[in-house]
DNA sequence: GTAGTAATGTTATAATATAACATTGACTTA
DNA sequence: TAAGTCAATGTTATATTATAACATTACTAC
């Protein structure tokens, strides 16, 4: 029964188009619970040491979809009494985007989960400047490419690519 | 006599391909001259005020094709005898960048001369770690656009794209 | 000439990020 | 098990980037 109400789940997020789940509403819950396994998980996979603190900070940025500052990472840790002096949190921060379960935000100085961990890619950013959520697509899903002339003549390293505008949820509660 | 000087320069100048002129050896000077003339008339064009200390400060971005960042210019207009303290800086550079002739890359916390001023348009960037100069394409010359999926979840009002790599020239410089 | 306004000047401080060094704790290995 | 090693975390101080708030100047319009 309760196998049933999860594949009911499911079926239903399925629905939504994954390029902006994000955005609207959906099983939060299990969407945490899922990204959450899937971090411990690459960490058993590359043999890398899951501290509390690790494990705290991306929880933290897990939690809402919305990107966190240092700062306000800080003011979380701090309430839940871990140390809480900058270099923690930029030191753990390092550590969550070098291995790429977390990435920065340059629009924002702030931060976020990685909706794609393991796959090294070159991640786009919508972030919406309503409900100031952010959803991650990768290269695929994106349909962004460089024509030849611009690869031919710089070699590319890595990309920032940041699309600043509204949502499908914000756009339809403006109308209203 | 001297036009004919010119015009063989623009010759040259333009087997060059535009989009990483920036990073290659080119009539700097000429281009500087251009790029000066253009964002005057601009000015003339659009009814805003051509201060002394705006000028210097967009042509201490002309300089070479180097992004700089506000403290740098700072420097460099105290030379000048201009005042220099923080809010000088970033106010001319916040008119500059709201007017379109200059732009602000993210990466760098430092600001560009806009080498297509007039058009609004949401430029790219290639940037290059090795000589750290800096070429503006736009749109058309990028060949990028977004799928449209991307554009009918999400209305976007801003594109923030950054390129980090190496140049042509500095690649070859390498090999050598 | 004076009222209004845009530009610049000034002081102070906010927000973001890093350097440098100290301590802890887990693991190793002699 | 004691000593050595190393990664992680803790701490102090400071660097870098950016803005708020208010003062002065200088040009424009009446």
């Amino acid at each position: 029964m309760f196998k049933r109400k999860i594949s009911s789940i499911m079926k239903k997020k399925q629905t939504i188009p994954n390029i902006s789940k994000n955005f609207m509403d959906h099983n939060h819950e299990l969407c945490f619970e899922s990204a959450l396994k899937d971090f411990k998980q690459h960490f058993i996979k590359k043999e890398l040491k899951l501290t509390p603190l690790r494990l705290k900070v991306f929880q933290l940025l897990l939690k809402d979809h919305r990107p966190l500052g240092a700062y306000q990472i800080l003011d979380l840790l701090r309430k839940d009494g871990f140390s809480s002096t900058p270099p923690i949190a930029y030191r753990v921060l390092d550590f969550l985007i070098e291995h790429g379960f977390v990435h920065k935000i340059k629009k924002l100085n702030a931060f976020v989960a990685c909706s794609h961990p393991g796959n090294s890619h070159s991640p786009t950013f919508m972030i919406c400047r309503k409900c100031e959520k952010v959803a991650e697509i990768n290269e695929k899903e994106s349909g962004l490419k460089f024509n030849k002339e611009t690869s031919s003549e710089f070699k590319i390293e890595e990309a920032i690519i940041e699309l600043i505008g509204i949502c499908k949820n914000c756009t339809k509660l403006e109308v209203i």
